[in-house]
Order: structure tokens, then sequence, then C-alpha cells
DNA sequence: CATCATCATGTAAGCGCTTACAAGTCGTTT
DNA sequence: AAACGACTTGTAAGCGCTTACATGATGATG
């Protein structure tokens, strides 16, 4: 089935079949309605090749994220998903893992397809200013395809970015939880992220302020899950009376831990995690944890992606968008 | 760019650059290498929608998931995209939402799509016995593209179902919960799917089996959400020795409402989730969980998908997969 | 009544690829 | 040396659409 078939069957042209398809307003009434009547019975789509070979927008975006299962990748898709289907257009996802070289091969074979822009989730990429960060890639890819960062900041051509101001939070956190007298702040981050690397800076400057000597055991890398937080922390039982995680999953573990050896919490140990999952609300006490505006980071991410698809008009490169702190049990203040 | 270019540029036909594209046999080494030196310098990649235009596989499948943020279903799409990346395969993601009408909206506009078949996770498909499920516009859809369902079971051609075995599980559970002396147990359900459906009828077979008559009080259908979950409860105050729910969000909620309450779990009340997620890790104690085997179910549907597009041999259209229970701090047995 | 603008419709080229089939090359066999 | 087979490469048709341009129909105008 299809433009020819509908084409005969309606006794017109299929020029004039096509223009019906697309709305083109010089087609009369008449021929309209016999048209699309045809359509409707034969319950016929136009090819998404043949449309896209001839030089039509591909109505799709690609979207790459580490882990899908991750709560937070997981809400920023199903925000970003929603504003891309209210537009009609579609989504292709991809996850890549965390490894540069597997991102890579991702974006590589998203680039493939037949999408109008890319959207990449988590905060793996980052500014030039981070030295340690392999960007080659990203700023190769955004030659063919504006490129949409949430959570990442890189500064070149075609590349628009959305992040937020997680330095300042976690300053702002650290120098709250000394205030109260903690001067033993485990910090605890699954990443070598640029979001990451942020938070770990705002922690260290808090601490440099109010004088306190950087104590690289209670600086810890490991991997963001409540399991293996909990192992980590028997295994190596640091000595510690507030602790800031750059996950919730993180944050869980530390409170468990606590839990099960009578810590009492927050009475002797504050507890504060990110990105306010579900996982905040699970535990009792609740989790204090850090709003970090995913739905307007989101949200704003894909109004500008049209804004440039569409091409109209200035589009800023660069937005951050400021966190909120969620106050709850695991913390006094 | 285009194959053309290529073509002039290594000297060969555009046959011959297809050739090396799709790695023909039938191309002497040296023609491969020095095809492929142009290809890598030029960074050429081929135009997908000439590709998908001639015929050939579009090398994409349509999944649609009516909560991406719900932990089970990120984790099958997680599952389902790496088996789909492993063999070269796109996924065009959609979410729904649970509506049947918005469901049929998002089925219509993938199929428009440039995809090979169709994979929608999530049990409210559910089979023709269960009268009060429309599946007309899933045997429908089904006409035009191969579809796969997980947690559902849709008996009709070209329909593929893998469920796993809920009612024993529900059925062998309960009656556990009856054994140790529990006679007044909480059902929570979220949904009227397929699954839910099968998990109330092992529930109510149990009770009846035990000759305790249902109570309406106890089987309560509210929204899977840690949060309504206390409110719900906080609200009706049920009076309940156990609690059974489909979802672990569900069970973290009655558990959080027991402490609030000072009662003492599983002492005095037993709670069993559902889908063994991360959550069911965050809260102390522990919450016992049904294990449904998500990665087995997701690979034996991606697995049948791939030979029902290969053509190659008779695929069977109906799976079971048996779920296991983890238990854990929440009961006693 | 001839002329022309206006609008509706049709014709045909082209988008970039795959692939059946034709043609060419080369070494082997008779 | 002719004939053949095996392998490599090229030619050209066609996939289903969009759209510039050509054509045709209709009614208004001089």
């Amino acid at each position: 089935m299809n433009i020819y078939d509908i084409a005969e069957k309606s006794g017109v042209s299929i020029a004039t079949v096509s223009r019906v398809l697309n709305g083109s307003d010089k087609v009369s009434e008449k021929t309209k309605e016999k048209v699309m009547k045809v359509i409707a019975e034969e319950d016929y789509t136009p090819n998404i090749f043949a449309r896209g070979l001839s030089g039509e927008s591909t109505r799709a975006v690609g979207v790459l994220v580490p882990d899908i299962s991750d709560n937070y990748m997981a809400r920023a898709v199903a925000l970003i998903e929603r504003r891309l289907h209210d537009k009609d257009y579609n989504m292709l996802l991809s996850c890549s893992g965390f490894r540069a070289e597997e991102k890579e091969e991702h974006i590589r074979m998203l680039l493939e397809e037949r999408i109008d822009a890319m959207i990449l989730i988590g905060s793996t990429y980052a500014g030039s200013d981070t030295k340690s960060h392999n960007t080659g890639y990203i700023e190769k890819a955004a030659q063919k395809k504006p490129l949409f960062l949430i959570n990442g900041d890189v500064d070149a051509e075609n590349i628009f970015c959305t992040f937020s101001n997680d330095y300042a939070v976690s300053l702002d956190l650290t120098k709250k939880l000394i205030e109260n007298g903690r001067n033993r702040i485990l910090f605890l981050t699954d990443s070598e992220s640029y979001s990451a690397k942020k938070k770990k800076a705002g922690y260290e400057q808090a601490l440099e302020e109010a004088g306190i000597a950087p104590n690289p055991s209670l600086m810890c890398h490991i991997r963001n899950n409540i399991e293996e937080t909990v192992s980590y922390l028997e295994e190596n039982h640091p000595d510690f009376d507030a602790c800031f995680a750059t996950d919730d999953a993180m944050a869980v573990g530390v409170l468990k831990y606590a839990m099960k050896h009578g810590v009492s919490v927050p009475k002797d140990l504050s507890i504060i995690g990110y990105n306010n999952s579900e996982l905040a609300l699970a535990t009792t006490p609740e989790l204090t944890s850090v709003d970090n505006k995913l739905e307007k980071i989101c949200d704003d991410t894909v109004i500008r992606l049209f804004s440039v698809l569409s091409g109209n008009g200035f589009v800023p490169r660069r937005t951050s968008v400021a966190c909120t702190v969620v106050q709850r049990g695991t913390t006094n203040h």
C-alpha cells in the first residue's frame, strides 16, 4: 500500500495525495475529503523512509543515557519523551554505560540514524576547562547534529548545555554541616562526572574556609548502589559524623549502615543525598536531599532544542538552573 | 557526502561501496581496504532513509512503556536496549501512560515509524479470557508488525507474550502468610492489569481455601507510590496483620506507616512486595519481595523477536517464566 | 470573444541506497 | 591457444515520497 495505490483509488495523482498528507492548502476541499476517505479506509500510513529521503525533517531525536535504570535518568527520559511526543517527535533511546568509548560508539550509531538532534543525559561530559575530560568526540558529533547536554558543560559550536549550580549548593550544604558542629564529613561519589567534580569542589572549598584539613579517607569514590555502599563502609569503617553523597542511593547505604550499628541519625550523624529520588522517601527517617530541578532542566533543554531546529532567533548555549535543598529527617537544619 | 562521492574518491562503483558497507564477502581485500580508508577519511555514514527505502530491515524496534520512571519498567527497558544494541538495532521508546487511548495513540505513532517490531511492556494488555480488557487495538497493530508483550497475554496471530506465574506465586505466598497465623491480609494493587488480576486471584483463592471470608476493606486499589500509600492508610486505618502488595513502592509505604505507629515488623505485621526493586533494599528491615525474573523475561522476548524477524523456524507465542520469592526482613518465613 | 490571472492538478526528477544481472578479469584446463 | 569457471566489479532499476514546474480549467476582464 503506497501513495500510488491511494492516488489510483481516489482518482487523483500522487502529488495531490502528497499534498493532502502534508496539509497543503492548495487542494480543493472536495478532493481533500475524497483522498482522506481512501486513506482512512485503507489504513494507509506514508513510508517514513521515503519521506525522509526526500529531504524532510526526521521528526526524531536521539537520547543517550548512561543507565536508564537509574531513577534520576529515567525521570529525565520520561520528561523529555513527553515533550518530544507533544511535538509529534519520536525518541531514539540508547543506553551507553559510563565509559567514554561506549558513549562514542552509541553516539556514532545514533548519528547514523534518522535524527534531527541529540540529547546527552548525565554529566560525564564536561567543559574545556576540565582538562581530564575528553570531549573531542562530542564536539565532532556536534558537527553533524545539534547536541544538547543535560548536566554537562562543553563550550563549543552547536552544543547546548543545561546544568545546575552544584558547586554553590555543595559549598553551602557543607558549610551548614560544619556550622552544626560536624567536622568529619564523608564525601561519597560514584563518578568523575562534571557535576560530581563541582560538588566535590564545593565540599573542599567549605572545608578550606573552615580551616579543616581535607582527609583522603573521607573522600570516597564508590559505586552508586545501596549494597555496595554498605559493604564499603563495613570494610573501611571510616570515622565520620556527617555524610554528603552525590546520589541518594549512596546516602541510603550510609543510613542503613548507621542503623545497623546503632548510630543515631540525625543526632550523631547527618546525611545528605542528591537528586531527590524516590529512595529518599523510602527510609525512616526520610533522607534530606538536593532537588536539582530536573523537570526545569529537561523542559529548558527541549524548548531550546526546538528553537534550534526551527532556526528562529538566537539560542543561548549555556543555561544554569538553581537547585533547592529538601530538608528531611537525616539532618537537623 | 553520499555513496557516489565515496565511489568516486575510491575509484570504484557505488555497488562496490555498498558491498563494503554491508560487509559483503564478494569484494577483494584490496578494494575493501581502499574504500574503507576513504569512508574513514570522509567520516561518511550512509543515509538511513535511503537504506530503509531500498527494502531492507529498518534495524529498529519500537518499545512502549507506560512509565519509564517506574524502576521495574526502566530495568526492562535497559535490558531490552542492551540486547537490541548488541544486534545493532535501535530502540524507539515511547512512554504512553496507562490509559488505553493513550497507548493506542502511541502505538499508532510508533507504527508510522521505521520499526521492524514492537515491544509492549507492562501488563495492561490481557488475554481474551479477561473480558474487561479491550485488546482490539493491539490485535490490529499486530497486523502491521509483530508485537511482543512483556507481562501481557493476548492470544492472537503475530502477538508473542512472555509473562510470569503470578497466580501460583500469589497463592503460595498468601497461603504461607495464613499458615503463619495471619488472617487479616491487606491486598494492595495499583492497576487493573493482567498480572495484577492474577495476583489478586491467587490471593483470593488462598483465602477461600483457608475458609477466610474476603474482606473488601482489605482489598485496596491505590496508586503505586510510597507517599500516597501512607496517606491512604492514615485515612482509612484498615485493621491488618499482613500485607501483600503488587509492587514494592506500596509495600514500602506500608512499612513506613507501621514504623510510624510503632508496629513491630515482622513480629506483628508481615509485608511482602513485588518486583524486587531497589526500594526493597532501602528500608530497614529490608523488604521481602518477589523477583519475577525480569532479565529472563526480557531476554526471552528479544530472542524470540529476532527469531520472528529472521523468519527461521517456529516461534512459540506464549511463554511463562517462574518467579522466585526473596525472603528478607519483613516476613518471618 | 480573446486574453489573462488564479487556482487545482498532474508530470517527472531526484533524494541515496540495495541488488539482480551483465560484464569483465584472470588463472586453469584441455 | 581456446574455452571455461571463479571471482570481482559495474550498470541500472527501483524503493515511495516531495516538489518545482508544466498544464489545464475556470471565471473575470477588456
